[in-house]
RNA sequence: GCCCCCGUAGCUCAGUAGGAUAGAGCGGCGGAUUCCUAAUCCGCAGGCCACAGGUUCGAUCCCUGUCGGGGGUACCA
């Protein structure tokens, strides 16, 4: 589809005297079919032609010596709109997609440039809720979006693994823990003694005092707390792997917080050669009165480390190694300040790569109007949430299709494919609520339509039997069901780089729920495999290419496309 | 108090580098299966795009204000 706008911007451009890459900007894809393939908007040259927009319209549709491919240009109104000759459209796109296949979209825009994506990073010794979906999921998604147009995307999971939960952790499982049940069941473990150290610490508050002790001795390297920690961390990774399997994910570095434990101490020096931090009561921190923003707090009173101070000292680490040109914090909502102040401070050192430090803001979700807080013991664990998914998966495949072999295997992918899709059905930085019927919805705009979309699609190809040819003749697709789903395939490249440009993957989720739609609606109407092989070869030919563009969709937002279900 | 985000159909949400008659799904009602997977498709109902000004040829989108919801606001992350 490139090529026709390029076409087009050289044309009208020549005839105007603009640059064709301004013109090129504006043009669009026309909103409905009548309205012709892609359109011109006059507007923008009203101004300086001192003609009406219509006028201008008028006087280019007369002028314009279009070549063959362009079959048309109608004027309505302000709008020029061009007609592109449906054969020379279809095949542009349909051949496209054949020769790319699983590559079909991707780019070498940004090869060469890395961006380093935080993401994930739940809490070391914490159950994996479904509060960390989002990242989780958003983050994997961006780093294939990322790397889908030449980015050398690296992927940090900034495990929580270090501050004064550990502190209370410890004192829990130092007075109540049960080393048996730590190896058999290590989160929940962990998981009861925390819930059970805030109940307890309502009627008795000194304890948080020896939960500060605690954390303090950490830090100091006291073997005892060291060792309660490495045994805390071990097991819970141990955890977490088994859900990032089976979501598919992995990530390039597991450096959590305490990998900054060494790295902080010069920063902290730099930002007092810099004469940028002060004391104030009684806490080391940067005044950041003058941007509106209250300071940042590099050390408490007690002079332990709080997470600003090692998330500076990550973001340079981070430069230093990777050389990043974007550093991502996928990261909810909730931390806008905090990464206004660490992006405030790296200015204020003379980082001029602070610009290129960006918080992807995630909304809350909360569970039928409830905030959930681990403290509180009121969560829902991730883990649960995929099982019972993957099992009404298994249970509807008993129910539509119970011949289908390697049910199990199926239902996993399905059952997992709701609940991630679920996530990208909104703009990431909205809030959600969380619902069991939601989330195990399969009907509609959900993960499992789009994967049922695509089973039906392969289901085509098998019964079909036949590779497509390099020369099939596609002058055989005539319905202008085809011709609006070439079309739409078409805008497949343009989603993902929209998608790229604000950080957004449900840019890419809504595009599959249009082209599915319009597949569904082209199949229920006519008939593919017909008796006809030349029509059967090019509509093939068609469905091959909705089927490369949806599985490559999903890939992207990385939810697996059975091929049967 | 101050700062940030949000307000579109009964519900959940798309949509805007300002552009043509504002779109889906769910829920409701009514239809489609001797035929390539009905986890599908088709039709109907449902809207002062929170409100009021402003900028503009043109505003759901940009600016200002009001109302309503959420978050943040010095030693949690």
């Amino acid at each position: 589809m490139e090529n026709f706008f390029r076409i087009i911007a050289e044309l009208i451009a020549k005839e105007v005297q603009e640059d064709s890459e301004t013109i090129q900007a504006g043009l669009q894809f026309s909103p409905k079919d009548k309205f012709g393939d892609i359109a011109f908007p006059c507007f923008p040259l009203a101004k300086r032609m001192k003609k009406s927009p219509a006028l201008i319209a008028e006087e280019l549709r007369d002028k314009l010596k279009p070549p063959p491919e362009i079959s048309g240009i109608e004027v309505e109104g302000p709008y020029l709109n061009f007609r592109i000759d449906p054969y020379a459209l279809i095949s542009d796109v349909v051949f496209r997609v054949l020769k790319d296949r699983q590559e079909y979209g991707n780019s070498y825009q940004h090869h060469g440039e890395t961006a380093v994506m935080d993401y994930s990073s739940p809490n070391i010794a914490k159950p994996f809720g479904i509060g960390h979906l989002r990242t989780t999921v958003v983050g994997n998604s961006l780093m294939r979006i990322y790397r889908s147009q030449g980015y050398n995307a690296i992927g940090i999971n900034h495990l929580g693994d270090w501050g004064t939960q550990f502190g209370k952790l410890i004192y829990a499982y130092d007075n109540w823990g049960d080393q048996q049940k730590l190896s058999e069941n290590p989160i929940n473990e962990l998981f009861d003694l925390y819930v059970r150290f805030h109940r307890e610490a309502e009627d008795n508050p000194e304890i948080e005092e020896e939960a500060r002790e605690w954390f303090k001795k950490l830090e100091s390297g006291d073997e005892k707390a060291r060792e309660y920690w490495r045994q805390f961390k071990e097991l819970s990774i141990k955890e977490f792997d088994k859900i990032y399997n089976r979501l598919g994910i992995d990530f390039d570095y597991y450096t959590g917080e305490s990998f900054y434990n060494d790295k902080m101490e010069s920063v902290i020096e730099t930002l007092k050669e810099k004469k940028l931090a002060k004391m104030s009561q009684d806490a080391l921190i940067v005044d950041l009165e003058e941007y509106g923003m209250s300071p940042c707090i590099l050390k408490k009173k007690d002079e332990a480390s709080l997470y600003a101070t090692r998330d500076l000292a990550a973001a340079i680490y981070r430069k230093e190694t990777y050389d990043f040109d974007k550093l991502l914090y996928i990261v909810g909502v909730e931390q806008t300040l905090h990464f206004r102040q660490l992006f405030k401070v790296l200015e204020l050192m003379g980082f001029k790569w602070a610009k290129d430090c960006h918080h992807v803001e995630l909304g809350r979700i909360k569970f039928e109007g409830e905030e959930m807080s681990t403290r509180k013991g009121n969560i829902i664990f991730l883990e649960d949430v995929l099982d019972k998914s993957k099992k009404l998966a298994l249970q509807i495949i008993e129910e539509k299709n119970p011949e289908l072999e390697n049910k199990d295997e199926v239902a996993e992918k399905v059952g997992i494919g709701a609940v991630v899709f679920a996530q990208f059905t909104s703009k990431r930085n909205k809030n959600s609520s969380f619902s069991w019927d939601e989330a195990l919805n399969f009907d509609g705009n959900t993960g499992p339509y789009l994967q049922y979309t695509h089973a039906r699609l392969c289901s085509l190809q098998r019964k079909y039997g036949q590779e497509i040819s390099d020369s099939v003749d596609l002058t055989w697709l005539k319905q202008p069901q085809e011709l609006s789903l070439s079309k739409l395939v078409g805008q497949f490249p343009l989603n993902i780089k929209l998608a790229l440009r604000d950080n957004e993957p449900s840019v890419v989720a809504n595009y599959l729920l249009q082209v599915a739609a319009e597949f569904n609606t082209y199949y229920q109407k006519v008939r593919i495999i017909v008796d006809d092989s030349d029509t059967s070869a090019a509509r093939m030919a068609l469905v091959n290419a909705v089927r490369y563009t949806i599985e490559k969709g999903l890939l992207l937002l990385g939810i697996k496309a059975p091929e049967r279900m």
